[in-house]
DNA sequence: GCCGTTGTATAGAGCGCTCTACTATTTACT
DNA sequence: AGTAAATAGTAGAGCGCTCTATACAACGGC
């Protein structure tokens, strides 16, 4: 006969099915001798309770759902950390998907829990683009972990970029530091945000922007630093676009004998593990990644409660100062 | 009336909900004309299958589930990523829990999975004993990545972690190091394998193993090569529990002036991120993660289809030489 | 023209729960 | 004592599917 059912259990306690269910839900429209015979057949029988029947019968799941677009990256990784807990909180249980980097396993990640039909979706996503987020938002209340232009149809959560780039300048000034380069990322998600808030913060203090082309990798890193350490004046000061840059840089500077921080001061952004590695040991910008999956998590809940008006809010990075910067 | 239902799209397209079921199931008995109308119907309806009430009624769930200890370690996230890849190729879905590296989070994370009945569970776990894995077995298909003793109850697959510890001696007393030492990482899983791995080659060439207590963190690496640089003859060489530990040792050698590989060697464990970065370069052992969760999954769909002895998989790993080593 | 096939489609009984409506029993209050 | 209100428990109709048993053509063979 496999797994009990609760008519099982029912029988078994001599009780009908219906109090069985109260009981399985925490009811408290059921006297405390009746609660512990049914837990105790429960028990005893090693009953489950079901979750396809409850589900289907409740029209709820008490799940939400995360899809994030790569496990490897602990960005994501302690965003969903921070969702874990909130759910937990909330008495949710949590359910993970990922995209393993690829759009189209984004889609089929997302697709999985549309149909699970969890009661709402945390899109820790950033292969794609806000229509495809809008069309989910369609199907089930949505809070997305990504700097759109403010979506009516979700809420979303993300880092002040920009800001974390006036941190960084701010640093280096006071330090200092007059001639600072930037290596940036392109259009990848955040990069530009980054390189803006960069640019403005230097011509702010009348200062000249120095931007190279790289990427969110070690190699990116290393070779704009090549190149960067070949101007005929140059800068004293590199702020990389990411960690696993500043990475390279570091190891470039290496190779070529320039001491960190007495010639060159270096600093990343994500404070990633790398960062605070004693061997590497560079200052860099702190986001609040668990709090990102905090915020998300209490938004979504708000919006499977049933608030419709979309709720957009940007969370302030702060500066880490570790060895990799020092005075000019 | 919210999501369509079967019905609906059976009325829409004038047919019984039964041949409805057939269509979205791919079954072989519905002719071209019908399979056509009603996936027209289906479509034009936005239909989309509800999970819990098809797995409710067919008792299965073509989900397989992985539950990990901790999303932060490449470790597990690559096995996982095994794991989806034969899952989605296998046609399954796949759930991902996490217990967030607490044992009582590894409780909830398979209990979750349990909930849910998938019809496999994966344990990417390293908080408990073989007897709580055993009752997880006891109630669905299961497959362990893990060392224990090899259990009737369930699949294993795991690292030939000794032999890794063979290829790193062997490597060393080949560039012509003897004073080798290893900083262990007590119990932690995986450890004591390492360790004996270690002992045993070494003294099988005839040579004095060095131990020094450790853990699998930088810090415990920092204060193990303090300890064994300070000793009357240091050893030429160490052999670090994993890389992090590894990142330890180079930390605190770069700080006493130490140059490595000329003076010292350093070696590490499972060929993380860290171990390629250009700054560190560490030799090191590397593990085909993503082939544990491959394998695993293999064997627990074979299990699923009813195997019902047990297998046990070791898996051989390989040394990746980089710049961290070199001739004594 | 009858029978057995083969190919399609349907009816309808569950799957194991939840939840509304209802009954039965106490307790509380004039 | 008589009624209202609160408390504890039950019956039974779904939830949206799957799946077995069955119906009904259309067809070929004799």
């Amino acid at each position: 006969m496999g797994q009990p059912t609760m008519d099982d259990v029912a029988a078994h306690a001599g009780v009908s099915r219906a109090l069985v269910s109260l009981v399985m839900r925490d009811s408290p429209r059921v006297s405390d001798r009746s609660r512990k015979k049914v837990l105790a057949s429960a028990n005893e029988l090693g009953y489950r309770p079901n979750v396809w029947a409850r589900n289907l019968a409740s029209g709820q799941t008490n799940t939400i759902g995360v899809m994030l677009n790569d496990l490897h990256n602990p960005y994501f990784t302690e965003l969903a950390e921070g969702v874990a807990a909130a759910a937990a909180e909330a008495g949710m249980e949590l359910l993970i998907t990922s995209g393993w980097q690829r759009e189209s396993g984004e889609h089929a990640a997302i697709e999985t829990l549309l149909n699970m039909r969890t009661d709402g979706i945390v899109l820790g996503a950033a292969r794609f683009s806000g229509e495809v987020f809008d069309e989910v938002a369609q199907q089930t209340p949505t809070v997305a972990v990504a700097n759109f232009d403010e979506p009516e149809s979700m809420d979303t959560v993300c880092n002040d970029e920009a800001h974390g780039s006036e941190l960084v300048v701010d640093h280096l000034t006071k330090l200092g530091h007059t001639r600072i380069a930037h290596i940036d990322a392109g259009n990848a998600p955040g990069a530009p945000e980054r390189r803006r808030g960069f640019m403005n913060s230097m011509s702010d203090r009348g200062l000249a922007p120095i931007v190279f082309d790289g990427d969110f990798n070690e190699h990116a890193g290393m070779s704009a630093a090549a190149n960067l350490m070949k101007l005929k004046e140059p800068p004293t000061a590199i702020f990389a676009a990411n960690d696993l840059s500043a990475t390279g840089v570091l190891s470039h500077l290496r190779s070529i004998g320039a001491r960190v921080p007495d010639d060159v001061s270096i600093v990343g952004y994500d404070d990633t593990l790398l960062a605070g590695l004693g061997a590497l040991s560079l200052t860099t910008v702190h986001q609040p990644r668990q709090l990102f999956g905090r915020r998300s998590t209490e938004l979504l809940l708000e919006r499977i409660e049933g608030r419709t008006a979309a709720k957009h809010e940007l969370i302030q990075p702060r500066l880490v100062t570790r060895s990799s910067t020092g005075p000019n």
